[in-house]
DNA sequence: GCCGTTTTCGGCCCGACTGTTTTCAGTCG
């Protein structure tokens, strides 16, 4: 897939125009395009080929004309021009939090620096203070802002921005005076990482709610602090966190959530259409001239603007408002559609508990059944089980299903795909279980034809249900497998396999632009939490939230099936391909 | 550079905080 190469390229030549000091909009529309093209989820050279990338708003035929150029001869002349203006080196200058292109441009100029390292010895010299526009101030920001991005493991996974989020929203509603409190930002959109939290207050004192969350125990360095907004890192776990707080008055509440909410494209589309409808939006409310349309509640917002009200999770500008003009976002799919989950791992292989403790722990949740499904005997490092040992648990299984009552207990199996495609039990064994899930757990850095290869095949036998994970990757550690998803999506539809999407937050894979993309394919999703503990079921929230953002409705998820549902489709696929 | 039930030219989303200024530019979200 070219798409990331030629996403950042224009994201690139946004950077580079903006240290010239070019024209602001049209630096803002490259960015854009580099923005659409990373949204989109099949590869840019068969849509180009296809004639489908100019149907899209924001591609117009200069940027089509450089995408074409990229595919013919793997550059773009205009991106090598405007880097022959500047040293390359001077765009990791723009990564450093205080330092923007103009910052940039005056450090390059007069003092011929190029580099991070040579703009700290610069600070340090004394001789960016001197600089007009700069300071004592200033200069000490960004050797601030120098030492966070050295020590920075940039942006964050969920699960870590969810437990800073509750640090801080504990500690706020503790103090008194506020009316109201909210997780905004990236993290109520359930992103997949997180660069900052927002915490949103309502309130009338919020000079006091400021000092007091920058004074907060938690807290190890103020980056800012005004009378409506404090900025600040926060110890939580392992990692700093930069957590924003910010205070508005509760008649603005809502105006607020949305506008914090974001994502940014999303609400420059909202003040778009309210520019277009002679009104003004901001954090405060939905203006008429001076005249307060919309403020405290923030479907009102949505409302007034004559739109349907948007889930947070789906305000990425990936179509929603288009679809909220005309009544038809989708009917997402919620928390307790859920019915079961059919990816968990017990003592048996790397679990730490035993079936029917996880299963008394499905039953709590409300669920019908679980699935057993530890690892297979190749998974050596997981103690995975060997045939024989398989062959027990599925006789304990049966066993368990009949004593415990209220919750059906399903045997399965996460199978190793090997490296030679083929299955790490014989379809005799697999036979015998009730669902199958397949997975790559080794080779997961060779050749996209080979991976690519091992799934689809994987995806031939009759007894394999799902592929579990399917790009491998690891959020902030591992990147995906080079996989080609278009094909694993097609194949999936014309064998029934489901595909998976894990919702432990280091994972969440598939991803929410793949999920929607196989949704449109009309493949069946399972959201496995892939728990290792009773604790790890209640990851299946992060998977629903992914799921919602792919566009999912209960009905594209195989796990709210019911269990005699999922027990058909699973005999219908071992009778088409048998 | 992109776009058009106001426009094929002339617009293009909004505000807080900081620091360096003496009324505002730069940065950030």
């Amino acid at each position: 897939m070219k798409n990331i190469v030629i996403s950042q390229l224009f994201g690139q030549m946004a950077d580079i125009m903006e240290i010239l000091g070019d024209d602001r909009f049209r630096i803002n529309s490259y960015r854009k395009v580099g923005r659409i093209i990373s949204d989109i989820p099949s590869d840019v050279e068969t849509m180009l080929a296809a004639g489908q990338l100019e149907k899209i708003p924001g591609l117009g035929r200069s940027s089509l004309a450089k995408i074409q150029e990229f595919v013919k001869t793997g550059k773009i002349t205009a991106h090598q021009q405007l880097l022959a203006k500047i040293p390359p080196t001077l765009l990791e200058l723009l990564t450093i939090p205080g330092m923007g292109p103009k910052g940039v441009k005056v450090v390059y100029e007069k003092l011929k620096v190029t580099k991070i390292g040579e703009l700290k010895k610069a600070i340090e010299s004394g001789s960016v203070a001197q600089l007009s526009g700069f300071g004592e101030k200033k200069a000490a920001a960004i050797a601030r802002g120098i030492n966070f991005l050295e020590k920075s493991t940039g942006r964050i996974r969920i699960d870590q921005a969810g437990a800073a989020a509750d640090i801080v929203s504990n500690f706020l509603s503790s103090i008194g005076g506020i009316q109201n409190i909210q997780t905004a930002g990236s993290l109520r959109r359930y992103a997949e990482t997180i660069g900052d939290v927002d915490i949103l207050v309502a309130s009338k004192k919020g000079e006091e709610i400021i000092q007091s969350f920058t004074e907060a125990p938690f807290v190890q360095e103020v980056i800012a602090a005004g009378p409506t907004k404090g900025s600040a890192m926060i110890d939580a776990e392992a990692a700093p966190v930069h957590v924003d707080v910010r205070v508005v008055p509760k008649e603005s509440f809502g105006a607020a959530a949305q506008y914090f909410t974001g994502s940014k494209q999303h609400n420059v589309r909202l003040r778009e259409i309210a520019v277009k409808a002679k009104l003004k939006l901001n954090e405060y409310g939905l203006f008429k001239e001076d005249k307060i349309l919309a403020g405290p509640i923030e479907e009102e917002i949505y409302q007034k603007l004559g739109l349907d009200y948007i889930n947070p999770l789906l305000r990425e500008d990936r179509g929603e408002v288009e679809a909220a003009k005309i009544n038809s976002l989708p009917s997402v799919i919620k928390l307790n559609d859920i019915k079961g989950d059919l990816h968990v791992h017990t003592n048996a292989s790397d679990g730490n508990c035993s079936i029917s403790a996880i299963a008394e722990a499905a039953k709590t949740l409300g669920y019908k059944y679980i699935c057993i499904t530890d690892h297979s005997q190749s998974s050596t490092i997981a103690n995975g089980l060997s045939p024989k040992r398989l062959v027990n648990q599925i006789k304990q299984i049966r066993k368990l299903d009949e004593q415990i009552k209220g919750i059906t207990i399903l045997a399965g199996a996460e199978v190793d795909i090997l490296a030679d495609s083929s299955m790490d039990f014989d379809n005799k064994l697999l036979c015998d279980l009730d669902f199958v899930i397949a997975a790559i757990h080794s080779g997961l850095a060779s050749s996209r034809k080979k991976v690519t290869k091992r799934t689809l095949k994987a995806m031939d036998n009759p007894f394999v249900n799902c592929i579990a994970h399917p790009t491998g990757r690891l959020i902030g550690q591992r990147e995906p497998m080079d996989i080609d998803i278009a094909a694993v999506i097609k194949h999936a539809a014309e064998t029934s396999t489901a595909l998976e999407i894990n919702a432990n937050p280091w994972r969440l894979d598939l991803k929410d632009i793949h999920c929607r993309m196989a949704i449109d394919a009309k493949v069946k999703l399972e959201i496995g939490t892939d728990a290792h503990s009773i604790e790890g079921l209640a990851l299946m929230k992060y998977g629903v939230a992914t799921a919602t953002r792919g566009w999912a409705t209960k009905e594209n998820i195989l796990n709210t099936f019911s269990t005699a549902k999922i027990k058909s489709w699973v005999a219908k696929k071992r009778k088409a391909l048998s």
